[in-house]
DNA sequence: ATGAAAGCGCTAACAA
DNA sequence: TTGTTAGCGCTTTCAT
C-alpha cells in the first residue's frame, strides 16, 4: 500500500504556494536575508517545507553546484580498530559542517586504492579526500595535486609529497619503545614488521628501532627485521617466530602494529611461551587487548582522536581556502609509550 | 599549476569523436549490443574514454535515473568492533554489485537515527537501507514500508515490524550462556545490561537469562538485572558493581555486551577481584580481548561475517525484486557460546 | 546503426 | 521583494 511515493521537489513546494522555486531555493539555503525576502513569505515557505517533509535532492544540487558535501575517506581496513576510531571522529566532525564521509577500505592494495580515489573524485564527485595511503610513491598522487584537489594524508605520509598531512613521529616513537626494551636488559631484539616495507609508518618505525639499537651499542643488521606479508600474517608470524626462537637468538620482540601483535600473542599462548621471562615483547598501536592480557602489553599509543579531528580540520581548511596556500600543514602529533608488564 | 581542471563529460567524448552522446552513453552502460552499435564505433568510444580517463558523473546519473547505487548503513557506533566488522563485509559485498555504502553512527539516539534515515532516503537518495535500529517502536519506521523502500534490519529487530531482518537468536544464546554459569555452580547471577532496555537484542538476552534461571530453579527477579546507561557505562558499572559486591550478593555476572564487559574487566583488575574464584563472569559479543585476557573470558560469539553478507544479500533481493514479496526474509543465524576460564 | 531533444531537481544570473 | 530562465551531465524516447 504505497502512498505518495514520489518525494516532493522544490517545484512542488513552489507551486502549492504559488511562488517561484527561486524563492524556495533561497529559503532552503538561508539566503532570504541576502536577497531581502520578507519574513512572511519565508515563514510560509518554511511551513510548507515542514508540512511536506521536503528535503532537497542532493543529486540535483551536486549536479548544479559541482559541490557534493561528500568527503572520501580511504583507509587500509575499516574494521581495524585504529582506523575505525579515527573514522568515527571524522564522521562526527564532518557532520557538524554538513559533510558526509564515504568510507572505503583499500586492503593495502595500491591499485584498488588508486581506483577508489578516481571513483571518489570523478564519479562520486567528493569535495575532498582523507587518505591513509598504501602507495609507494608520492608521484602517483600528483594528479590530485595538479587538479588542485583537496586531499590530506593521514597516518601514513608519502615522502616528497607536498600534501598536507596528519601523522605521528613514528621514528621517535619506535626509538623510545625500543630504548625501553634495551633498558630492561634486552640484548638481541627483533622487529616484526609488515610488508610492503615502503609504507612510511613502517619505514620510520624500523628506522627508530635501528637508531635505538645503535645508540645503545647494539649493532643493527637487517637480520633484526622480519617482514610479514599483510595477506598472511598469522602463518608468517608463526613460521618466523619458530625460527627466531629455536635458534634462541632473541630476547626481545617488537611488533610493528596491532595485527602482528595479536598473531604473536596467539603464538605465545599456544606455545606456552613466558612473556616477559623468556622473551620481552612490545607493540605499536595500543588496543584494548593490551590492557587486559596476561601479561599486559607495553605499547605505543597513538592519539586517534586527535588524528581524526585534525584530519578533518585540515581538510576543511583546504575546502574553504583552496589548496594554494604556500605552506601546507604537516601536523605531527605526539605518541605515548605505555610501559606495562610484557617488556 | 592546475591543468585541465574540468573533468571530461560525456559530451566531450562525443564531440571529440564527432558522434552523439547517446552513443557514448550506450557504450558506458554496455548497451551497444542491445542497440546494435557497431564493434568499430564501440571500440573508438572506449578508447577515447580510456584516453581521457572519463568517469560518468554520478550526480547527473542519479538525477536522471533516480537510482543512486548508494546504500545507507546505520549502526549505533561504527567504532564498535562488532559493527565495524559487519560493515567491512557489507562494503565488500556491495562493491561487487556496484553499490557504495554510506555509513553513519546513530549513537543510540532515536532522533538522530530518524534524521539519518530521512537524510539518506530523501537527500542522498540511497537505494536501500541496512539498519541496526535503536528505536523503540516498529511503527516509527512505517513510512519506510509505506513508500515501498528497501530496508533490512540487522542485529536488532523491531517486534511487530514486517521488514526483513538478519539477526541471531539472542534469547537462546543468553539462555545457553547463563545455563553454563549455573552448571558451573553459580547460585546468584546478575545481568549487567544496557539501557534503553527496549532494544530487541537486550530484551531477548534478558529473557533468555531469566528463563535459564527459572528452568534451573533459581528464581528470577528484576533485582537480578542492572541497567547501565549507554552514555555513562564506566561510572555506572563501577557504582553498581560496588553495590552488588559489597553486599556480597552475587557469585556470577553476565555482561550483556562488549562495552559493558570491558568496563567490568577494568573494575576487576582495579579492585583485584579474582575471576572466576570470587566471581564467575561471561559476556555477550566475542572480541579479541576475551581470548587474551587473564583469565580468558567466556562469551557468546556472533557470526559477524554471515550477518554482513546476509544483510547485503537480503537487501539486494529487495533492490532487484521489489519489497512486495509476500513473505519477507527473516534470517536468524546461529551463535556459539565459547567457554573459557572466566566462568 | 546513430542522432536529436527532453527532462531529472536544483541554483544563480538576470529581469522585473 | 520576487519571477524567469538557462543549464549542470546524464539517460531515454522517438526519429531517422
Amino acid at each position: 500500500m504505497k502512498e505518495n511515493t514520489k518525494k516532493p521537489s522544490i517545484d512542488d513546494i513552489a507551486k502549492s504556494l504559488g511562488v517561484s522555486k527561486t524563492l524556495v531555493s533561497m529559503v532552503i539555503n538561508n539566503k532570504t536575508e541576502k536577497y531581502g525576502i520578507s519574513e512572511k513569505t519565508r515563514k510560509r515557505v518554511e511551513e510548507k517545507i515542514a508540512e511536506l517533509g521536503f528535503m532537497p535532492n542532493k543529486a540535483a544540487r551536486r549536479l548544479r553546484t559541482g559541490k557534493s558535501f561528500l568527503i572520501g575517506v580511504i583507509v587500509p581496513d575499516i574494521s581495524n580498530p585504529f582506523y575505525s576510531k579515527i573514522i568515527r571522529i571524522i564522521e562526527d566532525k564532518a557532520q557538524l559542517d554538513g559533510y558526509n564521509p564515504m568510507i572505503c577500505s583499500s586492503d593495502e592494495d595500491s591499485e584498488k586504492e588508486l581506483n577508489l580515489i578516481k571513483m571518489l573524485m570523478d564519479s562520486q564527485q567528493v569535495d575532498g579526500l582523507i587518505l591513509s595511503s598504501t602507495l609507494d610513491n608520492a608521484a602517483k598522487l600528483d594528479f590530485i595535486t595538479k587538479r588542485g584537489f583537496p586531499c590530506v594524508l593521514i597516518d601514513r605520509v608519502l615522502s616528497g609529497s607536498n600534501m598536507p598531512s596528519v601523522s605521528v613521529d613514528n621514528e621517535q616513537a619506535a626509538y623510545t619503545a625500543t630504548e625501553s626494551m634495551i633498558k630492561s636488559g634486552c640484548k638481541t631484539i627483533a622487529l616484526l614488521t609488515i610488508s610492503p616495507g615502503y609504507i612510511s609508518t613502517i619505514k620510520e618505525r624500523k628506522q627508530g628501532f635501528a637508531r635505538a639499537l645503535e645508540v645503545h651499542g647494539l649493532s643493527f643488521t637487517e637480520k633484526n627485521v622480519i617482514e610479514i606479508p599483510f595477506q598472511d600474517i598469522k602463518n608468517s608470524v608463526y613460521e618466523n617466530l619458530d625460527t627466531l626462537l629455536k635458534k634462541n637468538k632473541i630476547d626481545g620482540l617488537f611488533a610493528a602494529n596491532n595485527n602482528i601483535a595479536l598473531a604473536c600473542m596467539e603464538y605465545f599462548s599456544e606455545k606456552k611461551l613466558k612473556v616477559p621471562e623468556q622473551l620481552k615483547f612490545i607493540s605499536f598501536d595500543d588496543i584494548d587487548v593490551f590492557r587486559f592480557s596476561a601479561p599486559t602489553i607495553s605499547a605505543v599509543e597513538q592519539p586517534v582522536e586527535e588524528i581524526g579531528s585534525w584530519s578533518f580540520k585540515v581538510l576543511k581548511d583546504l575546502l574553504e581556502n583552496g589548496t594554494n596556500a604556500p605552506n601546507k600543514a604537516k601536523i605531527s602529533l605526539p605518541t605515548r609509550f605505555i610501559k606495562r608488564k610484557s617488556g
